[in-house]
RNA sequence: GCCGGGAUGGCGGAAUGGUAGACGCGACGGACUCAAAAUCCGUUGCCCGCAAGGGCGUGCGGGUUCGAGUCCCGCUCCCGGUACCA
């Protein structure tokens, strides 16, 4: 018998699939599809225990598809525009493109180490030309049809750096380079107007995708009903407001407009103007950060001008403050005190009047003076003139009577109208960056844009950048800037590039043709894959990815881009309706893995002994010297336990107390003590990276992949423990040990119990792999393995009863254990991949038991279990039952008032 | 605050309203070994008991049910998202 040895077996079989192209996928229109989709990684440069992940698991269900005979579609590819290229490029003044390829090239021999089944005939790489020539493309047809647009937008600007910057290379309002401050500035940008689609996105028919994605990406859009209603200045200029509460109306006492709003330089009065703009100018300059101290004190100032309630006539104040956002609904709201809790704390501050126009049920009549709060709950409306007396539910829209009302009143008096308002914007596709799809757009010397010509795309990134001083260094590149317009008038291109979310929110159309040139993907292909049958990957991009692709594909369906994919598909008798509407069908979201729990920092305390707990001075980290010295074990805001011995100390740390911490520079606080137990996500700088080529070299690709699908709950993730990995290993040994030891030769006395597991198992396993659910599927063929040893040179089973149950061993675990899998198949005899035999079928009449455990309880405890022929009867099993010593003794004097029966399963004796 | 998810042994985690803790890690005891590693056998939710056996037990408090980890009501805490959203 010989050793396992995954490092050979490994490699070789990673050889001979490539070189047979066992993984090529190709249209069959005899064979049902499946389209699987991973999410693309980044090529950062290495790839992490993350990446194995998302995607070994997602290569099992795949190959599990396969074998049950779909033809199934894996392929894979590299998000390669971003950031971290760019920064490479200026640190070392390497080109990104060098740098990004060099990174793809290790990443892709890395993840071919997985031993996953990609289709790498098809990998696409989103900074190739050939790739953002349909980006692109993509984004000329867009313009051309008023999806893609020019406005205005609020970005993080540096004036040191002269540049605009993301919101992660802001830190605590200042740029991550130089440390000066950041400010918001209106600037000029392409959009994408996903907001048209935002109500479609709101709809989730048709397709399986999680809870938590749905909810998030439905709070996101925000969908708000209400009304708009215009209120006038008194010079006559209108300001519309948007409103989910009309029925307050009557309780508005001012108005806020944004610092930004359009209006505030006319309502502002002479002697206000002063205030006002030194306000307007403090707003501009207030960063993340600063909002986030202020911890929502409202501020503001008074215009001095007014402008008329349309409901009443009343004349009210206009005030400007940075709580009204430029961004959402009209940019200005009626305030109404009252009934609104934001608009009370602002009147309360200022003095502005508060009138209420609700009264709570059960309450007595509630004046400006005497609220407390503002009331926001259910009542009967007062002070509103034609509306007194209608009741106000806690409903949303026109389900509440007094917001229907209210909107009615409007509409008939011509002061408003029902209106819908969404939070969520148009999406800024325009990027101040150099290393990402170009946008195919020139500016004219006379102010005009013009798109370039499908056939002068792509327009290409020049190689001869020049990194090293401020700014755009497309900006600096004469070459690539100057160009000529249609009519051969001098032009510039635009120097902004493509949002790397647009890239990668059409990556699955191109996989289907990576080559084709004459479109972004082959009709011929898209009609028979899609739509993407199962998208698997992190749940973090809810709100990005995720809804940009869908509003991707929404667009791309009513331009008419899947009109010659739907030609085919009739051709082929398929119905083409609604595939285009959706681009995933199912989607599963793995979790995170973090890095490994370590114990907690061991500290020397100083410090004075008051009652029971200690009250610090000094905390050192590693110290030696100290009242109190023991591992940290629990932290709750600055009160430490610290275990010395075996017992428990606990320490009070105060503010002034001095903390050191000798790995961490700088002045420390108590948070960041490090305490027992305490998971933080993977990080080189945090020391807790896994690397998972040190574990295939120690291990086997095989052992790492069943391994990760074994020890986590895939969607919830969880803290890696280095430990728990020679579990799968010895799994996958002993099942090498099974598949290289002689047959059993036996008496065949146990082929009914060995058949019968056999085919429990292949139920169990198929309906595990079906659902996502990779521990319960390893653990049921732990479990089969276990049985296997069991009768293993015992002399009970025959021998073509040992070989099938090998075999189905074999298959099962093929999905999830490539290349040992198929080693054994190969040494067993067998033609052929493993990988492409079939699925084994389940036989409902092997699986029954034909004895089973009755479990006997006396009023829902359990108190015997009897075996008992699975065939009994229900008469038969409540004689059983009652004739069970341990249940006559609990019935004992008392009267048996009814007997539950569960057939195959329980019986339950309820005693009086 | 709002939305979503969760809380089960020392740990990761299993359980269509029907035997709670499958499977694995770790730990403990034993075998093999000069020894260690590896391997093999056994034990392993907690409490009482020499044992047979008994009691308790799925974050907390109620409820529905013959029967609740699972369903309902009310909380607590943890994780994720989001937040002056009018």
């Amino acid at each position: 018998m010989t050793t396992y040895d995954p490092g050979t077996i490994e490699r070789h079989w990673q050889e001979r699939w490539e070189a047979d192209g066992l993984y090529r996928a190709s249209v069959d229109w005899s064979q049902p599809k499946h389209y699987a989709v991973t999410m693309l990684p980044y090529p950062s440069g290495d790839i992490h225990i993350g990446h194995w992940y998302a995607m070994t698991p997602s290569d099992a269900r795949a190959r599990f598809k396969r074998m049950q005979g779909f033809n199934v579609l894996f392929p894979m590819g590299f998000d390669a525009f971003g950031l971290p290229a760019e920064n490479a490029a200026v640190q070392r003044n390497v080109h990104p493109a060098e740098w990004t390829w060099a990174n793809i090239e290790r990443m892709r021999s890395q993840i071919r180490s997985m031993g996953c089944m990609f289709d790498w005939e098809r990998e696409m790489v989103s900074c190739d030309p050939a790739y953002y020539r349909w980006s692109q493309w993509f984004f000329a047809r867009f313009l051309e049809a008023g999806l893609a647009y020019r406005g205005e937008a609020l970005l993080n600007w540096s004036p040191t750096l002269q540049t605009v910057l993301a919101n992660e290379q802001v830190i605590d309002g200042k740029d991550e380079r130089v440390g000066q401050p950041v400010i918001q500035r209106l600037m000029e940008q392409w959009f994408f107007a996903i907001t048209k689609y935002a109500d479609e996105l709101l709809s989730f028919e048709g397709i399986d995708w999680p809870e938590p994605i749905r909810a998030m990406q439905t709070n996101w859009i925000g969908r708000s009903e209400g009304a708009e209603v215009v209120f006038r200045t008194e010079g006559g200029d209108a300001i519309p407001v948007f409103t989910t509460r009309p029925d307050t109306l009557w309780g508005a006492t001012f108005m806020v407009l944004a610092p930004e709003h359009d209006l505030v330089g006319s309502v502002t009065a002479a002697d206000r103007r002063a205030v006002v703009e030194e306000y307007q100018r403090q707003a501009a300059g207030r960063s993340e950060l600063d909002r986030l101290m202020d911890d929502r004190a409202k501020t503001g100032v008074d215009t001095g001008g007014r402008a008329v309630n349309p409901v009443n006539g009343e004349h009210i104040p206009i005030w400007i403050a940075d709580y009204v956002l430029t961004g959402y609904g009209t940019g200005a709201i009626m305030a109404v005190p009252a009934h609104d809790g934001r608009d009370f704390a602002f009147a309360r501050s200022y003095g502005l009047p508060i009138v209420p126009v609700i009264h709570p049920e059960g309450e007595p009549e509630p004046t400006g003076d005497t609220m407390a709060e503002a009331f926001v709950g259910a009542g009967t409306m007062i002070n509103s003139g034609p509306l007194d007396g209608t009741p106000v539910t806690m409903d949303k829209g026109r389900a509440n009577p007094s917001v229907a009302a209210a909107i009615d009143w409007l509409q008939a008096n011509g002061a408003g109208e029902e209106a819908v308002n969404f939070r969520l914007r148009d999406w800024v596709i325009s990027r101040q960056r150099f290393w990402g799809s170009p946008i195919p757009v020139i500016h004219r010397e006379d102010g005009g844009i013009e798109i370039v010509p499908d056939d002068e795309l792509p327009v290409i990134l020049p190689e001869d950048l020049d990194f090293t001083s401020t700014g755009s260094p497309l900006a600096r590149h004469e070459g690539f800037r100057s160009t000529t317009a249609a009519d051969g008038t001098p032009a510039t291109r635009e120097i902004d590039t493509l949002d790397t979310f647009m890239c990668s929110s059409w990556y699955q159309y191109r996989y289907l043709g990576p080559r084709h040139e004459s479109a972004p993907f082959d009709p011929e292909e898209a009609a028979y894959w899609l739509p993407v049958d199962t998208y698997t990957g992190g749940g973090e991009h809810a709100t990005m990815h995720l809804m940009y692709t869908r509003f991707f594909t929404k667009a791309m369906r009513d331009l008419g881009m899947f009109d010659a994919t739907a030609k085919v598909m009739v051709a082929h008798g398929r119905d083409p309706d609604g595939h285009f509407d959706e681009p995933m069908r199912q989607l599963r979201n793995q979790g995170q893995i973090l890095g490994e729990e370590r114990p907690g920092d061991i500290v020397a305390i100083r410090g004075t002994k008051d009652g029971e707990r200690w009250v610090a001075s000094a905390v050192t980290v590693g110290g030696a010297e100290g009242d109190v010295i023991g591992e940290l074990v629990r932290r709750t805001e600055n009160i430490l336990q610290v275990a010395v011995g075996g017992s428990v100390v606990v320490v009070e740390v105060p503010d002034e107390a001095i903390i050191e911490i000798p790995a961490i520079d700088g002045a420390n606080d108590v948070t960041q003590l490090r305490h027992h137990l305490e998971v933080q996500r993977m990080s080189k700088s945090k020391g807790n990276v896994v690397n998972p080529d040190d574990l295939v070299n120690a291990y086997g690709a095989d052992t790492v992949r069943t391994h990760l699908m074994f020890a986590f709950d895939w969607e919830k993730g969880g803290p890696w423990d280095s430990r728990g990995i020679v579990g799968a290993h010895r799994f996958l040994r002993d099942v090498w040990n099974l598949g290289t030891s002689p047959a059993e030769t036996g008496s065949g006395g146990g082929d009914r119990a060995l058949r019968r597991a056999q085919h429990q198992t292949i139920a169990r396993v198929s309906g595990y792999l079906e659902s996502f659910s990779w521990n319960t599927a390893v653990a049921a063929l732990m479990e089969y393995r276990n049985t296997l040893q069991s009768v293993v040179g015992k002399g009970v089973v025959s021998e073509p009863a040992w070989i099938d149950a090998v075999t189905t061993l074999l298959l099962l675990l093929a999905p999830v254990a490539p290349h040992i899998t198929e080693e054994l198949w190969q040494r067993r005899g067998h033609q052929g991949s493993i990988h492409e035999a079939a699925w084994p079928e389940f036989d409902e009449e092997a699986a029954a038991e034909d004895v089973i455990t009755l479990v006997l309880q006396v009023n829902g405890k359990v108190r015997d279990k009897i075996e008992v022929p699975a065939g009994i009867t229900r008469a038969e099993a409540e004689a059983a039952a009652l004739a069970s010593p341990k249940v006559q003794a609990r019935v004992g004097e008392g009267t048996v008032r009814s007997v539950i029966v569960v057939p195959g399963r329980l019986v339950n004796v309820v005693v009086e």
